[in-house]
Formats: structure tokens, sequence, C-alpha cells
DNA sequence: TAACAAAATATGCTGTGACATCTATCTGTG
DNA sequence: CACAGATAGATGTCACAGCATATTTTGTTA
């Protein structure tokens, strides 16, 4: 195995080593990690629609429209129909679910203080270097930017990529008007 | 978001971009990259049971039944029981499998071609120093090390994990027995 | 305004992985 | 030899991802 072809076996391990770490921290709260993910981001980004949440998700292409009935179907999140366009889905959190987003932090905590010997002894910096070289031109890589700055300025996250100025007038968000769908469109 | 929440989202993210690029360098041969790494392992390690070949792949659990189904309903595998275990299955490549192997390499080696700029800029010691240090006590460091010795010497691969010295009278070797099952058993 | 292109989302199909459970076979011990 | 436990693998269920296609709504343009 040449150093390509080991990065590739270590790129798959590390992957499912995490998810495994993070499934298994989880599951006293009945959610899977990708699930937990979209709550953690919904939180920090509501009202957002399922496109601009697919955005910020390493996650389905685009529109997780699936992933996101599994969470509406759970009660932890509510969709309803934008009212200036009535094709956008707008995504918020339940009370249940900010209450379970709590939760989550917790554990992701948790394991953050479980890496925290390893990450004392290593320097990332060189790994973020390659990732980096490596995800160019790839979309996740802009996933990745977007999370990023949604961690550092919370408020400006559903305008994110538009290319509306953000010190504009916020009475102009898309979101202040919406409609609440009834409960047959929900469960399908 | 701190090193460790960063880390969690790159592995996913690198990580499907790594298998998104493989998948679409794979197309024209109209295969997977599961598919196809099975495939590469099994040409080095031929005749070896379905659970010495789940060993040495970063797949499912131990036992990749239905990855090694799809091989064999593709006529790439031929899957017989192992006459002195009649619980062991033995898989080999026909040789369709072996001309298709040929060509993942092929791929695979244009893939490695086109990470070396990436590669020559950055080392990645330090990479795999903290992908080691993650998978402290994962089961996938063993997969990792089974196939960085599969690399290093193709010959004693069948006995890897077993306690068996390979020195010994290679005419004791469990796999010299076999019979073909026949086309019913394979298409279920 | 009618037609058409583009956008947002939904849905179907397949492959993959995790987990749990089941069956068949083997191995060891009384 | 009989039986208990271990082992190899198969199978069912669910979640998730990629891909293609369909549907609804919006925006544009003739």
């Amino acid at each position: 195995m040449n150093d390509a072809e080991e990065l590739q076996l270590l790129f798959k391990a590390v992957h499912r080593e995490s998810e495994r770490r993070l499934s298994e921290a989880l599951a006293p709260l009945d959610i899977t990690p990708a699930q937990a993910e979209a709550l953690i981001v919904l939180q920090m980004a509501q009202p957002i629609s399922l496109g601009d949440l697919g955005d910020l998700l390493v996650a389905e292409g685009g529109h997780p429209s699936r992933l996101v009935d599994r969470l509406v179907r759970n009660r932890w999140v509510d969709r309803s129909v934008s009212a200036d366009d009535r094709r956008r889905l707008i995504l918020s959190l339940t009370p249940e679910g900010v209450a379970l987003a709590e939760r989550i932090k917790a554990v992701r905590d948790q394991l953050c203080e479980d890496k925290r010997s390893l990450l004392d002894r290593i320097d990332i910096s060189s790994t973020l270097a390659l990732f980096e070289g490596y995800l160019q031109g790839s979309p996740w890589w802009q996933t990745v930017e977007r999370r990023r700055a949604l961690g550092r300025d919370p408020s400006i996250k559903p305008l994110l990529d538009s290319s509306v100025d953000p010190s504009v007038d916020p009475s102009v968000n898309p979101f202040t008007e919406m409609t609440t769908l009834d409960d047959a469109t929900q469960n399908r």
C-alpha cells in the first residue's frame, strides 16, 4: 500500500470509528449521529429552510428531506411552509427538540473531554492542512466553512449563502411569515 | 466549534469526498468502492474464508455476507464450502474477477497520481500518528495493520490471524479441500 | 398572459453499515 | 455418545447516502 491508498483506508476507518463512538454515546438519547448533528445545527440556525440546513450538514446532497422527516416524526422539529415562497419549508425546533439539543451538547462535550489527551499530545494543524487540501474543490469544504462561520456568529446563519447584506433591514427576513402545516402533511 | 468537533466534522467530510471520488472513478467499471476494495483484497489473499475477508476490510462487522453475495451474483467471485469445516465459506476470484481486479488497480493508481501533488506538499506523518492515536483500542486499527501486512507479504495472509507458524508445512493449509456450492445455494 | 425554465422539495431504488437474532456446524467435556 | 457452548455465516430491520426522476411553485420571457 502506498500513502494514497493507506490514507483512503484510514479515512474510512477513522470515520467509522468516530461515528461508532458518537453513536454509542448517543444511544441513551435514542438518536443517531446524523440526527444529532442536524438538531445541533438547527438550534444554532433556526428558523432555516430545508435546503439551507442541507448546506450546513455533511449529509445527503442538499435536501435532507428524509432525515428531517424522522426529526418531525419524533416531534423534535416543526416543519412549516414559508408564506412568501410556498415551495420552501421552514424548520424550527420544538421545545422537546431544544431540550434534546441540550442533552446532545452535553454528550458531545463529554466526547471532547475523552479526546483531549490525544489532542494535547498531537498537533493537528498539519492534519487540518491536509484535510483542507484534500477537500479543495469539494462542496464539503464549503459546508465546513459555513459551520465555522455559524460557530463564530450564530446570528447571521439564515442568510449565510444568500447575497443579501446582513446589515440591511432585518424585517426583510424571509422567515418572519409562515404557516404551520397540518398533521396530514407532516406525516408524509 | 472546538478542535474535537471540527475533527469529527472533517472526518466525515473527508471520508465522503474520498468515497465520492473513488465511486466516480469506478463508475465505468460498474462497481462500488466497497466491492472494489473486496476484490482487490481477494486478489491478494485468495483463497480466503468470508470471516477472514471481513477482518481485512473496513466493512460490515466481520462477516460481509451480503457484499459477497453481490460479487458472486456478478460472477466475479466463487463461493464454496470448506471440506474440513462445512460452516466455513471459501472465496476466490473467477477469471472475470481477476480481470476486473486488474482494471480496479489501474483506476486506483490513477487516483493516486491525482493525489501526488497534495502528498508532495504535505507531510502526512503527523496525520498518520493522529489516526493511529484515534484508532487506539478500535478493531479497525487491527484491520489497517492486517492490510499493511498483506501488502508486505501477500503469501501469508490466509493465516494472518491464526496462531499457526507460516513456516510449517504448507500442505496443512485448510483451504486445500473444498467443494463448489450449487447455484441454488449461491443465489440465496 | 401563456409557455417555459429554474428552484425547492419529495420519492423511488440501490448499496452500505450497524445491530440483533437465527441456523447449522463443530468442539469439548461428562 | 450426548449434550452444551462456541463459531461461521445468513437474515431481518432500520438509518443513511447517492442518484435519478417527479411534483409543485416561482420567475421570466415571448
